[in-house]
DNA sequence: GGATATCATGGAACCGATTCCATGCCTGGC
DNA sequence: GCCAGGCATGGAATCGGTTCCATGATATCC
């Protein structure tokens, strides 16, 4: 329970002059400093955070936002959050808002409004207008990932771009007959992550000279929602497709799963695509549109705290590349292959 | 950026009264009350907790230290952790605390010692009793989950017992060729998870009359672990076990997996049994022995803040109940089934 | 009706740091 | 030798609350 003023008795000094050696501003000897830094050492001297940020308006805290805690995204953001962080001497405080969550209006007047930190990092979660200005009253910066809030920094992939992307994949393979399970705009996080998915992907096939209309299949984001959909879609083999764009690589491990339950050979009756670069997806050897979540968090890391050095300047947004990571959930439809090798 | 003494000017009371009716301690008339609340409301008026906190002592913050995030387990823990917190108004810290990490003194020194919590909760991280007295003198109170600390009240499940439980399952169906897939050693978690579902399995082998020597895999805890395993282990049709006790779901997710790829029938050939209750063993019709994270996290948070409440007494262990689930994955052995139908 | 308990309020101290300002010393330049 | 300026230090104010203590106004009880 040593405070300063017992630091500063024990080295003979003002209290002043102890705060000043301990911090490194303004000021002060060479040896009085290390006098300090021994006396404080002897005694066990921490700082309190609470006093310091009364008088400085710093807290050396960051609150972060997030829907989930548990799925793939979700958990690789906050890890690679809590490193980054915790790497510039920041804490971490966590709030889990899930989408709808009645705690929402809770947590943005009863804690975020509260001074307790330098800035925040909302991880999928769309802020109104009114909750921006509020923090920005604070004076405390935000940081998006996953989808634009208006003036505010923001790293996210192009949702549409990486549908766009497997889907074209499918479609150079040769394959007409596509189908796209994705997440139901009904449970759609904050940003549109779902509709922008699917929107990709009825442009490719548009592109392509192809309808999109009733190829559309809503499934929970999860591996037992690609199973369950994949059961029922794949059941009647007359309706079946030669591929299909699953929305998350999570779907597509469930759509596989499936798959070799009603005995269709992947990849050669059924191609899967997925969209995230999932740990599981090697195992699996799903092909996938990877996106690089701790590289997400680490830039929105940087970004706030750059913000929080120049004084609440606007920061810049970022749109990252995701890559193709082809392996042997793809390739070319039967009937194609039938062809050539005639 | 209004203070209290903004509120008590506007209110025409003195700041203590103010705060008096603002924070419900001490005498105030209705009226005043009611005053100070409206003047507080007027102006947006939102309490400084770190002003509060220095002279309080109290921060209403949880520090919480866990290795992983994103393993389904932790998961689990956090997200009601976290709600259980924010329910009785607390904010959540989180320190992501990977097995052997080198933040880890820093973590230590830096962020647990200066005293921005009021509490502490450890999922399965063992404190080194220096770090458990420092604690202790810091008046901070202390629960884990997961494992024993010395002097700390712990939430748990008996993984020994469970892990014979599980065991003891497939004996029952008449299984004597049984193998044990689960986490080595090497790297096993601060707590003996890994240890003690083996020695559990050991118990209930040698209880039977059976010897457990060599029936030991080690694994990865996770699906590519248990897949990577299976594969190998289920290769050879004459050295194959007519069961297989799994330590976690997710690796008996990737047995099954390696089991259907090498054309193995789950049950009939091979049963699986697996101890969690993940979300997805019921899409894998996985038998199981599921322990319930969520009541774990809940019930640290009551210890906790009850310990909080009465002082730093020394609350009270628990060790919480595992269920079995019976699904579809284990049966009795192929042999004896045929035996019944003679 | 006077002593006592209860309620209501204000003034001031305090929590533990940071920081502004004043003071004094020493050095160096002219 | 004197003055300017850099360096080192201490005193005191400050951040924004909570709480102790004193004072006064009512209500209660014998």
């Amino acid at each position: 329970m040593s405070a300063i003023a017992d630091v500063a008795r024990l080295a003979g000094v003002a209290k002043a002059t102890a705060s000043r050696a301990l911090s490194g501003r303004g000021y002060v000897s060479t040896e009085t400093r290390a006098k300090v830094i021994a006396a404080a050492r002897q005694i066990g001297y921490v700082a309190s955070p609470n006093a310091a940020s009364l008088v400085t308006g710093r807290t050396q805290s960051v609150g972060v936002i997030i829907p989930y805690i548990s799925r793939w995204f979700f958990g690789e953001v906050l890890e690679s959050l809590e490193l980054a962080l915790l790497e510039h001497g920041y804490d971490m405080t966590l709030y889990n808002l899930p989408p709808a969550s009645p705690e929402r209006d809770r947590v943005f007047e009863f804690f975020l409004a509260r001074k307790r930190f330098d800035g925040i990092i909302s991880v999928c979660v769309a802020l109104s207008e009114q909750e921006v200005d509020q923090l920005h009253r604070l004076r405390r910066p935000l940081v998006g990932i996953g989808g634009p809030i208006r003036g505010v920094p923001t790293i996210e992939i192009d949702d549409v771009a990486a549908a766009r992307l497997a889907t074209e994949h499918l479609l150079s393979l040769g394959h007409r007959d596509i189908v796209h399970v994705g997440g139901s705009q009904a449970d759609e996080m904050d940003f549109q992550v779902h509709s922008n998915r699917l929107r990709g992907f009825e442009a490719a096939m548009t592109a392509a000279g192809l309808s999109a209309s009733g190829c559309f299949y809503a499934s929970e984001f999860t591996m037992p929602g690609g199973y369950a959909r994949g059961l029922a879609l794949l059941g009647d083999p007359r309706r079946r497709p030669t591929a299909i764009f699953a929305a998350s690589d999570e779907i597509a491990f469930g759509l596989i799963l499936a798959a070799r339950e009603l005995g269709i050979r992947v990849p050669t009756e059924l191609s899967v695509i997925g969209i995230d670069g999932h740990p599981h997806s090697e195992m699996f050897r799903l092909t996938t549109l990877a996106q690089h979540p701790r590289t997400q968090g680490q830039l929105a890391v940087r970004t706030l705290l750059d913000g929080l050095a120049s004084g609440s300047s606007v920061g810049v947004s970022a749109v990252l590349p995701t890559s193709l990571v082809i392996r042997s959930s793809t390739s070319a439809p039967r009937v194609l292959r039938a062809l050539k090798a005639e």
